[in-house]
DNA sequence: TCTGGGGTCCTCATACTT
DNA sequence: TCTGAAGTATGAGGACCC
């Protein structure tokens, strides 16, 4: 065990809502929203304000609009915030070379491997000049926690949260734990805790009651007797800063469930594309395709094929997925598909073993629907219902496929869509963001992250002096 | 009017190999 | 040559996290 509390977690407050608050002086103060928009969209971040109207995370976003209907809805800005969190985290480095990012806003550092702690009284300063040093580097407030490790060090943030600082010192964590909810500790979701509270047990203290024996009769080896040590405060893992992706994956959710096979497979196969795209940008190739259908009913179900070697082709990865969509039934209706790799390898390595044999099992198989496999004349899969507003932002690329697409159709002229939050400039007024738009119309407010609340106009959505742009940084760096 | 997207890890069943 | 046990690979699903 380790005796001084010198593992850190960071956790930024209400990280997407805060850096548009940042971002957007007229919402300073105000109910913010971030999530998705569309009939299907949920909340990813709530600012503080939108908290008190019992909006939260994972809600979805038509309900969240019922109790907090004057809030500011925002979709995300995945670019801005990982050009913040890149600013953050590079803070984290200085402090030690053990830093391990969880997400875009949340990461645990070893302080002790970094030689600035060695006790309570070292780690605190550390903790208290670190908030200190990202409020003024990026205007945002973050929590920390400090504890002897990981676990307490997240609980200690969690406590601490908003904009605050908790250290656990050593020796208090079981008396600290005990009267907490059994949803405090990590790994007890929805399901566990619905399964523990049945038993009677809805505190940590109760949990190291109830004895490592009964916990792993209850949910199983590996879970129960990770339980029983998080709920004694026992907890060695150390802080990795390396860590290996998995997998990758990319999954739609549409707007309308689908029902015409032709455009699920067009769907399957568009997203075999975009996964392969994102598995070529981290550098891996995969053995393992993966397919996944969510039906009308929100059941869910995964296909997935071993290839005998990783690859990266395309066509490879589509030829699977559509090899794995044959076997599933979507009578009734589909929500959303999704296309994953797993099993990853180093993508230096050639595939063209794995690429012959998809050939050679492509040739089996084409005995016998090489009629309906192919053929799939006419419906093109043209943008329509899938991620709403599609926002186009950092992917430029829309569906052009090789050829394979029939008959190309007139484009009638694609009315230009604003997405509620994103950038946009203006030839006369300068930079701003979009507030609203419908009906031929488009609401933009003229504020930028050093400015005062700006003033709003409203222009004809195709007003050529309004273009998109590119976030504005938060803090320095004039604009 | 329901329930996103990108991941990780664990468990269980089954098939295959030794 | 057949059979059963044990170990391993694969596939599917569930829970959880941010």
């Amino acid at each position: 065990m380790r005796a001084a509390p010198t593992i850190l977690h960071l956790d930024m407050d209400a990280f997407y809502a805060s850096v548009e608050q940042a971002s957007k002086p007229s919402l300073r103060g105000k109910a913010v929203i971030v999530g998705g928009l569309g009939p299907r969209g949920v909340v990813a971040t709530a600012s503080y304000e939108a908290r008190r109207f019992g909006v939260h995370s994972a809600m979805p976003t038509a309900q969240a609009r019922r109790l907090c209907p004057n809030g500011a809805y925002l979709i995300p800005r995945f670019t801005l915030y990982r050009q913040v969190s890149d600013v953050v985290m590079a803070m984290l480095r200085e402090l030690s070379p053990l830093v391990e990012p969880l997400s875009l806003d949340e990461a645990f550092v070893d302080l002790e491997a970094g030689g600035v702690a060695f006790d309570s009284g070292s780690a605190r300063a550390t903790g208290e000049r670190l908030r200190a040093d990202i409020r003024a580097a990026t205007g945002l407030s973050g929590s920390v926690g400090l504890a002897g490790s990981k676990m307490l060090a997240k609980v200690a943030s969690e406590e601490a949260k908003p904009a605050g600082l908790l250290l656990i010192e050593p020796g208090t964590e079981r008396e600290l734990l005990a009267p907490m909810s059994v949803r405090t500790l990590p790994g007890v979701g929805p399901a566990t805790g619905e399964h523990l509270r049945r038993a009677g047990i809805t505190t940590v203290g109760e949990l190291v009651e109830a004895g490592e024996d009964e916990l792993v009769r209850m949910v199983g080896r590996a879970h129960g007797t990770g339980l029983y040590r998080m709920a004694l405060g026992l907890d060695d893992r150390p802080v990795v800063a390396e860590r290996d992706a998995k997998s990758v994956s990319v999954e739609d959710t549409f707007d309308v469930d689908l029902h015409d096979r032709v455009r699920i497979r067009g769907e399957v196969q568009r997203l075999a594309d975009r996964c392969v795209r994102r598995l070529r940008g981290s550098g891996h190739s995969g053995r393992t395709i993966v397919l996944k259908v969510r039906r009308y009913d929100f059941s869910t179900l995964t296909r997935s094929e071993t290839l005998r070697g990783p690859t990266d082709d395309a066509a490879v990865v589509r030829e699977a997925a559509a090899r794995l969509l044959e076997a599933v039934d979507t009578t009734g209706g589909v929500r959303l598909l999704g296309v994953g790799v797993t099993g990853l390898a180093d993508y230096t390595q050639e595939d063209l073993f794995a690429q012959s044999l998809a050939a050679e099992a492509a040739a089996d198989a084409g005995v016998a629907e090489a009629g309906a496999a192919d053929e799939e004349g006419g419906t093109p899969a043209t943008g329509g219902t899938a991620g709403g507003a599609e926002p186009q932002a950092a992917d430029g690329s829309a569906g052009a496929q090789e050829g394979s697409e029939p008959p190309v159709r007139a484009q009638e002229a694609p009315e230009r869509r604003w997405a509620a939050g994103s950038d946009v400039r203006h030839v006369l007024y300068g930079p701003g963001w979009v507030q609203g738009s419908g009906v031929g119309r488009v609401t933009v407010r003229f504020e930028q992250p050093g400015s005062e609340p700006g003033r709003v106009r409203t222009f004809r959505v195709d007003d050529p002096d309004l273009e998109p742009a590119d976030p504005l940084p938060l803090v320095g760096e004039a604009v």
